[in-house]
RNA sequence: GCUGCCGUGGCUCAGGGGUAGAGCACCCCCUUGGUAAGGGGGAGGUCGAGAGUUCGAAUCUCUCCGGCAGCACCA
């Protein structure tokens, strides 16, 4: 036997036989230790602790108290043990697979009946026994063959099919828990009783396709969560309730904002409220835009298919067209005409009337536009997801060598608009050449660097998507966190030859002959609807000022006041404050609940003391003091207060 | 689109083969009350749509439509 070195964190060093375990490295530094242990770093691995250890290596002993290797190994053996338990009730059901993810676990079964609540908590009742059980994990490599017959004489074939996916050559390591078997590449704990019995939960039940393959058969997937104390899981189930009380759907309804029916499935009834919002919105986009210098341009909303053949769109994208088909009279054939799911192909008719020079480039054409796309019925989701929408859409019509500089600007610009709306923290990916992709390897080395030198440029670091890029491009993809953690996908930078190519856009160059342009396909909020979603859901409805749909509610305390209520109304819409006077014949406690409830940023309580003064009591969302301020105060205040952060 | 669950007044929900219930909201009356629900009364529903089973269907069955959770999708 070969000795090996083992250099511990602290620098110590030791020699040891090649294929020592972690375990006895562990045994052999402390009793407490050994006992203690869960898993081990070797060479930056996480190891089981009984898997030989064969080179030297780097090596530290994870213990309970290392948070990420301990919640890896709680939450991939409790997808074991989950899967134990399944078997032991219903032996029959075929197991599959089951990783680790997000905050917990989640194992797929084929099973004929559909697991039900009921079913989850016998589950979740014969998990804890198993875990009380301490049932030593055990973990063998074998050889394909045994493995194989394995699966064969237990009729599992989903794991034949894995084992038929693994490269030849590869370990095919088995764990059991207790007596139960199952094909994994681990790591592992020692011994079930090291999982937390009261720190999981299975949460619910849905179907995924085997393999994520829609072509496959259909698994029932059950997701659990897992924690390594009973406090985290009950953080936890607080964030969740946190993030259902900012349902935008929940909220869209209580503040009045929106609604949708199924006559119109995907697409929203805008409100009063919520249509103030998006207009503030888009008049702030509008204005930054202008800025920026874009030029904004309007385009048709149906469009003939021949437009959509050209543009390749017919071709790739026609099962999510709304495809309009118009009898016209005296006409042989149906007119077919597609509803527009993009704005790029009607923005290249824009660049293409007139002769274009190499001087009016680089041409920012932005657009607020309204597309409508056949999302499968599966994919909706309130207004964050759905069928007609408008973007902040825009396309630079620029040269190759235009496109890095563009990029840094772009990002600028995206940044000051993510700033505004009170998001600091967002990353940028770029996306790669993927396999399947149209133009030269020097092309794409060239544009896949100007866009990684304007980030530089632009003071920002990205991470690198390895092939996820379009087909004739790669692209910048903006994700921004919200308040409560959660992230959105919303800016995107595409650059884009084909479509100046297969439109035959063209510009003439300084050498007089025609020259492509490049099209950079962007937006900074994505979708506005999707986009407002996020913004109520960020704020929990709570919308900053110059969002706000209703920014002061005047509330009369007694009704000898509802003429200076009036006033002051009229006074504050005088000055460009969406102001509403509540002289109902309710007590004040009433109305301030009510407006509270409905998120108005400002409620105003006048009694006879504030008639008398000429002042108002102001109440802020969210505080409960009151501050009484004259009224022409407020007045000469408001305005600034509740001006468009670009505007302040 | 797929799997599972769900669809009862504006909202949240109870009921579950024998002619529809609650709370809030709404309307009317009383009350004029100082910062998160004052009191009383009233009106409001072909129980998502269609077909079937039954003497009788909101309730059972089927088919559609829509929603929710996931999966797939998001050239």
């Amino acid at each position: 036997m070969s000795q090996i070195t083992l250099t511990f964190p602290d620098g110590n060093q030791k020699q040891a036989e090649a294929g020592i375990t972690a375990a006895e490295v562990a045994a052999d530094i402390s009793k407490s230790l050994s006992k203690k242990a869960i898993s081990a770093q070797v060479n930056g691995q996480h190891y089981d602790l009984q898997w030989p250890i064969t080179e030297d290596a780097q090596i530290a002993i994870n213990t309970l108290q290392d948070d990420a290797p301990a919640l890896e190994l709680i939450r991939h053996d409790l997808a074991h043990i989950m899967a134990r338990a399944v078997q032991e009730i219903w032996p029959d059901v075929k197991v599959t697979i089951g990783p680790v993810r997000d905050n917990g676990w989640f194992y797929d079964f084929d099973r004929q009946d559909p697991f039900t609540p009921e079913d989850l908590a016998g589950i979740e009742k014969k998990m804890r026994e198993i875990i009380n059980a301490r049932d030593a994990v055990k973990t063998e490599v074998w050889p394909r063959e045994r493995a194989i017959q394995y699966y064969k004489d237990r009729g599992e074939p989903f794991k034949l099919e894995l084992i038929d996916r693994i490269p030849e050559g590869e370990d095919l390591r088995m764990y059991w828990h207790g007596d139960w078997q199952d094909l994994c590449r681990g790591p592992h704990l020692v011994h079930t009783g090291q999982v937390p019995a009261d720190a999981f939960k299975l949460t619910h039940v849905a179907g995924a396709y085997w393999l994520g393959d829609s072509s496959r058969p259909m698994l029932q997937r059950i997701y659990g969560v897992a924690f390594k104390s009973k406090k985290d899981l009950s953080a936890w189930t607080t964030m969740m309730e946190e993030a259902a009380k900012r349902d935008h759907r929940k909220l869209g309804r209580e503040m009045n904002l929106f609604h949708m029916q199924e006559e119109a499935p995907g697409q929203i009834f805008w409100h009063p409220n919520g249509w103030t919002i998006y207009t503030e919105l888009q008049d702030y986009m509008r204005r930054k835009q202008r800025a920026g210098d874009y030029v904004e341009v309007n385009t048709p909303q149906v469009v003939n298919r021949k437009l959509w053949e050209a543009s390749g769109h017919w071709d790739n994208y026609q099962e999510n067209m709304f495809i309009v088909e118009v009898d016209e009279d005296h006409a042989r054939e149906k007119t077919v005409n597609a509803l527009k799911p993009m704005n790029c192909p009607c923005h290249v008719q824009v660049f293409n009337q007139g002769l274009k020079s190499y001087r009016d480039l680089p041409l920012r054409m932005a657009e607020f536009g309204s597309c409508a796309r056949y999302e499968p019925s599966g994919a909706l989701h309130g207004i964050m997801r759905v069928r007609g929408f408008t973007q902040d859409d825009a396309h630079i019509f620029c040269t190759e060598e235009q496109i890095e500089e563009e990029t840094a600007k772009f990002i600028e610009f995206l940044a000051g608009i993510y700033a505004d709306l009170g998001f600091d923290q967002w990353t940028i990916k770029l996306s790669t050449r993927p396999e399947k992709r149209i133009g030269s390897e020097e092309s794409w080395d060239r544009v896949e660097a100007a866009l990684g030198n304007a980030c530089k440029a632009a003071g920002y670091g990205y991470d690198i998507q390895e092939g996820e890029g379009a087909f004739y491009g790669p692209k910048l993809e903006f994700t921004l966190t919200d308040a409560i953690g959660r992230e959105w996908q919303c800016g995107t930078l595409q650059v884009d030859p084909n479509l100046p190519e297969r439109l035959d856009a063209s510009f003439i160059g300084r050498d007089g002959d025609r020259h492509r342009p490049v099209m950079l396909h962007r937006a900074v909020l994505g979708s506005f609807e999707r986009f407002i979603g996020m913004l109520i859901e960020n704020y929990a409805g709570k919308l900053p000022l110059w969002l706000a749909p209703r920014q002061v509610v005047v509330a009369s305390i007694v009704s000898d006041a509802d003429d200076y209520v009036a006033e002051v109304t009229q006074a504050l819409r005088a000055r460009g404050i969406r102001a509403e006077a509540d002289t109902r014949n309710e007590k004040i406690n009433y109305k301030v609940r009510e407006h509270s409830l409905g998120k108005v940023p400002y409620i105003f309580a006048i009694g006879m003391k504030e008639v008398e003064e000429r002042t108002v009591s102001v109440r802020r969302l969210g505080e409960n003091r009151t501050q009484t301020q004259s009224l022409d105060e407020v007045l000469a205040q408001l305005p600034t207060e509740a001006r468009a952060p670009d505007l302040a």
